[in-house]
DNA sequence: GCCACAACGAGAGCAGTGCTCTTGCTTTTG
DNA sequence: CAAAAGCAAGAGCACTGCTCTCGTTGTGGC
């Protein structure tokens, strides 16, 4: 067993060892991963890298698992905390928004456009929605301890739908309230991905995080979580 | 000069015919577009399109400068014609999701990712901001007429900085008014991006059209071009 | 302790890529 | 009409993802 477990351990280090160095190609080179320059970088030929990852989509996907949680992990941290709704929502986004600007390639890996065929696999959408299911939750206890206030009902189909989303999260809870927490996730990353992919240029240049934060406040209003617009 | 112009209109045509295939190619296979396999299709040697495109890369700077002007085109069709405020930008927005849903390839070309080491040159600039130059137009009409609701002013750099965009386009608006329209824009944004990149899965799947006129009706709330919520 | 077996690393090789250079040919131009 | 410029094709370079084969080395069962 200790044998086998140093070659399961070896096997593991290595495994992670391709992913760093994968890490940093992606953060110089972009989204175009080289494997044979990942393999030339840790001294080892092109082949054996597919002794741990069957191609390179593979790998890919297990970086862009690794993007999500490191997403998912600052998210939370900077949701911890018993603290008013109002400001969890904008901490965690003010953190997701800096997880963003400090690594701009993982961001484009989970929230740019897909590489062409490449469909992500089941085992990244647990990861995957880990910021969206946070910011459910905050708005969740928000709403039970009756610190949203009401916006008007909404109706129609998606409302139908929302309802359905909203009864295995926060069962009672208007429709209204998880699409306007959906629809902040999507205005959160419309924002990030602007200001990164340089849609930003010439207007807001200096006090972005300002610029963020209104817009969040904005959102944070639309969901209830403050009447001050 | 007849024949100079024959030389000149033949070049222009394999021009068109070039691009025209590739986003042939981009709307099956996607952004990494093979320049190679475009010569194919079009029966003729790789070398020979280096005599239309210095490079793959300015190619798809055509692309996307092409692809730029046909959803501005498309936004100001949808925008056209002397209507309330709040309708032409519910149907500006309507337009530019209709027209990224007919062609999410073209959509990641422009709004996606940028592909690593590209640079947009300036080229790009002018026909990216028709959009958002479309949205600010409309403000600005509804602003002169008097018909955007009065907001609380904003305060801050930002806001600063958003006077000096007020002031080049919209003297004497208020700088909150050009952000929320900017922010408008970066709702738009993520919400088409998150549609089509597949991050609305297990969500809203039926009535996306509904739900995202949801999210621009509250953006218009947000600008002042309606009351109702 | 030995031996079969699985895991492993390296190298060669295939088909594909962007791009360059040279070689002929055609069209435009002075 | 000749010189110059534009054009298409092919060969070639360096690179890519990926496969296959070959020795080597560590591992579990007897």
């Amino acid at each position: 067993m200790s044998a086998s477990g140093v070659r399961a351990r070896v096997r593991a280090e290595m495994t992670e060892e391709i992913k760093t160095v994968a890490r940093r190609h992606l953060a110089t080179d972009g989204a175009n991963l080289s494997l044979r320059a990942v393999a030339r970088d840790l001294g080892m030929a092109s082949s054996a890298v597919y002794r741990y990852f069957a191609s390179r989509d593979e790998l890919l996907t297990a970086l862009i698992i690794d993007a999500y949680n490191s997403l998912g992990d600052a998210a939370e941290r900077a949701g911890a905390g018993p603290r008013e709704p109002l400001d969890r929502f904008l901490q965690i986004t003010a953190a997701v928004r800096e997880w963003a600007l400090a690594d701009p390639h993982q961001w484009a890996l989970i929230y740019g456009s897909p590489v062409p065929g490449y469909q992500a696999p089941q085992d990244t959408i647990g990861p995957a929605t880990r910021v969206i299911l946070l910011i459910a939750d905050v708005v969740k206890d928000g709403y039970k301890a009756g610190k949203i206030a009401e916006r008007p009902p909404i109706t129609g189909r998606f409302a139908e739908e929302l309802r359905v989303v909203a009864d295995r999260f926060t069962p009672g809870a208007p429709p209204r309230l998880v699409g306007a927490a959906l629809s902040a996730f999507l205005h959160l990353n419309g924002a990030i991905s602007a200001e990164l992919f340089g849609q930003l240029v010439q207007s807001v240049e200096e006090d972005r995080p300002g610029f963020f934060a209104f817009q969040m406040r904005n959102q944070a209003y639309l969901i209830g979580l403050t009447d001050e617009l």
